[in-house]
DNA sequence: AAATTTATTTAGATTCATCTAAATATTTTT
DNA sequence: AAAAATATTTAGATGAATCTAAATAAATTT
């Protein structure tokens, strides 16, 4: 059985290499986790000890298929719960991360399988990000950084790359939700920021920075 | 902000509390938490500090008013997810009891509030156990130790005194469940066990150890 | 009331996850 | 390739929750 902390440290090391397929360094591991490279040493050789990561000292570290499979299955929880959390309590998308941190590692195989029936197997959680299923796996949808499309094409919202607060709280603000349709109407060279149009509805301008974190299906 | 051991022992207390309501011993609250008497000094000494509760040594421990505060919503918690266990994702009475000790250390206000009204202010769990309101008030129902029936009387079962998974098994076997009405045919004198109806169904003998875990509202 | 038994507390050690500071390895700059 | 900067590991300490063993207090028995 593994600890909380433990679990922790898995589900960060699968969500850093799924960014940046390669081995994972300490230093951007301690930053995930926000402690220090010194903790992170610690714990790492306990999971190496226990098989669910290969480490090499200097070099980084990555998960074991073991490893693998218990991150997924973190992340199935974390992702099923969100869902919930929206879905039957009425939660918005931007206050169900940190409540689903907690969620994830109440330890029952019968509550995440119970969950997702409840929950009708949803595919994808309400970020867009996908939920694998009881065996891991689970569907890549087509997807595009709204960055990359170009004026006068439009998409459909399908994910969207952060979960902070503040964030989601501001695409709130802008009425940018999941499954809104943005047509883009100019982009400005110097700054890549681009006016856009919602919903054939109201108009905005969007910094690169947010465009970037906007996963849309070119329509 | 309290650990998940703090919030443990808070409760423990309260329960001890509720069965006999008089200072609660150290090695009572050992026995209740499965650990040593030498870590409930240590941890009661704690909760003192924070004025959680009022502790004499070598006498024993109570509940100051926060403390109480706190065991209450506990309490509430636990009710409330194990309602929500086996009302939407179809657990056993027997199952849930174990999942919810989890469940209720989850920490967010909004969370127990949503659930509540998800489930839709349920006044009793599936054990029949009142659930406190977000004020930390409960009902009490009129109820009667099934050992208490005369021959000849009937009732409703409202309430069981234990969770334990066999306990409650046991009871399934026997179709004994919630709400279904039991009639005292005899009693056998030299170990009180009884025969009973259920449901004006089928017929049973009970032993006094099981009469004396049933509620019954008498009908 | 003294002796015995039982309950409780104290003392000292252990494990987990963390920290800071110092040492060492690696990478980058010059 | 040497120097400087950065990243990583080791060493030693801390706080939380636990343990066992020993000391002490309270309750019970004789």
């Amino acid at each position: 059985m593994l600890t909380k902390t433990e679990e922790r440290y898995l589900k960060a090391i699968y969500k850093i290499n799924e960014l940046w397929p390669s081995l994972v360094s300490t230093n951007a591991l301690a930053h995930k986790v926000r402690t220090s490279a010194a903790s992170v040493t610690d714990m790492i050789k306990k999971l190496a000890a226990k098989e669910l990561v290969f480490y090499e000292p200097y070099k980084g570290v990555r998960l074991s298929a073991q490893g693998v499979a218990i991150a997924t299955q973190l992340v199935r929880k974390h992702r099923l719960w969100e869902t919930f959390l929206v879905q039957k309590l009425d939660f918005e998308w931007s206050e169900v991360h940190e409540i689903a941190q907690h969620l994830e590692h109440i330890p029952s195989e019968k509550l995440v399988q119970q969950l997702d029936r409840f929950l009708d197997y949803p595919k994808f959680d309400p970020h867009g990000d996908p939920i694998p299923n009881a065996e891991g796996k689970f569907t890549l949808r087509e997807q595009l950084l709204l960055s990359r499309l170009e004026v006068g094409q439009s998409g459909t919202l399908v994910r969207v790359k952060s979960q902070q607060n503040d964030f989601l709280r501001h695409l709130d603000k802008l009425q940018i939700s999941m499954g809104c349709t943005i047509h883009i109407l100019e982009r400005e060279n110097y700054d890549q920021s681009m006016l856009i149009q919602i919903d054939n509805h109201h108009t905005v301008m969007l910094s690169k920075q947010i465009s970037i974190m906007l996963f849309v299906r070119p329509a």
